[in-house]
DNA sequence: ATTATCTATAGATCTATAGATAATGC
DNA sequence: ATTATCTATAGATCTATAGATAATGC
């Protein structure tokens, strides 16, 4: 995986901190989608990373810390991984399109090794009430607004009607994509790519106005 | 939550032994839907149904075969709740929105406190390779083919377009009913449900043979 | 001089087992 | 007589901290 650095955290002043940093999370994030968040050991991290168990520790308070830093490494990832890919696919209804590509996208090139990161650990804190769940439901909201927001433009561009609301639009373009993370994690058949592209394809056309 | 007998399974022969394990496994599918399978801590399910450790322990060789044992219970239980309903909608079409409704039904009702048990431990196990994982998929593909079967009767009925293949009509279904528990056990919220049946009425009247 | 990392260890889990006691079924 | 359950405990984790050492930045 790329190191991806994300700007919002707290970064350490000297540069063997820095880069150790990044290490962790770019581990912490692959791994959080395999083992969960929760799964995810301090041990384990820093076997994979090579470092002591409490020289790793040092960089985060807690564990709960950690977790949220590591979810906010992923969000960074994505963002450049899918949602910035999307938007350079054009406006308005090849917004939607190009959004809906670049995750099936990072999907298939595994960007994380457990599909999507927002969909693996979302479903392992859905019903953990905390700030872990907060930061996770939160992004995917962010998400949910990017699919919204284009389906609206592509709606007052003319491009697919306005008989449905934007958000149903949404709603039904993000169901695929979380079925095919669901499917192709579990078989890792890449047929189960093709049918939510499929999916894509006839919901869309579908919509279009003629 | 009802008690239901899994008949797959061994049965105590004393009659306060046939007691605890059903309570165990009641207590232990509701939980795993909340904390995850491995998250299900042998000391907690005991603390949950008034048992010591060891006591609830003697009931299974390993913890793996526990998890095992709460899946064959749950396939019971979703069996009774969402399946068998289902069927009783009738054929055809009305099955294939039956088994829908009472999929979404079991979501609104609670069946299980973290939603679809197979979704939760689906993307729990999805990445983790072994008998629990294998026992997972095995019952997701068996309730994907009662969708397929569903809808390859409705277009052998002439109630469907058969334009387009049985399995591609199910994965879309599915895919609404899996966005419907993702979104409903993060939030609370009904209107998930309400969208993922607004979809469902879309797809399937837009498959109607007119 | 400050920051990053390490060794060593405390204390709290967790799974699992041995051996004893209480309750049921024939 | 057999089965279910309990107390007690071993041994392996896991998070977290204290205090010492090594590497960087001014």
């Amino acid at each position: 995986m790329n190191h991806h650095a994300d700007t919002s955290e707290p970064r350490p002043t000297r540069s063997d901190g820095r880069r150790s940093r990044i290490a962790i999370l770019d581990a912490a994030a692959a791994l959080a989608t395999v083992d969960g968040l929760e799964g995810l050991s301090i041990g384990d991290l820093a076997v994979r990373t090579g470092m002591s168990k409490s020289g790793l520790y040092a960089h985060f308070k807690s564990k709960q810390d950690l977790q949220i830093a590591t979810i906010d490494h992923a969000a960074a990832i994505f963002d450049a991984e899918v949602v910035r890919p999307g938007h350079a696919r054009g406006e308005g209804l090849a917004l939607l399109r190009g959004l809906a590509e670049t995750f099936l996208d990072h999907l298939e090139r595994r960007v994380f090794p457990g599909g999507c990161f927002f969909a693996a650990v979302g479903s392992e804190f859905d019903s953990r009430p905390g700030q872990v769940k907060e930061r996770v439901f939160e992004f995917i909201t962010t998400w949910m607004a990017e699919l919204v927001a284009a389906a609206a433009q592509a709606q007052a561009r003319g491009e697919i009607t306005d008989a449905i609301d934007a958000e149903q639009v949404a709603w039904e373009v993000d169901a695929l994509l979380l079925m095919a993370h669901a499917a192709f994690v579990m078989t890792a058949d890449p047929a189960a790519l093709e049918r939510s592209r499929i999916g894509l394809v006839r919901l869309l056309d579908g919509l279009a106005v003629r």
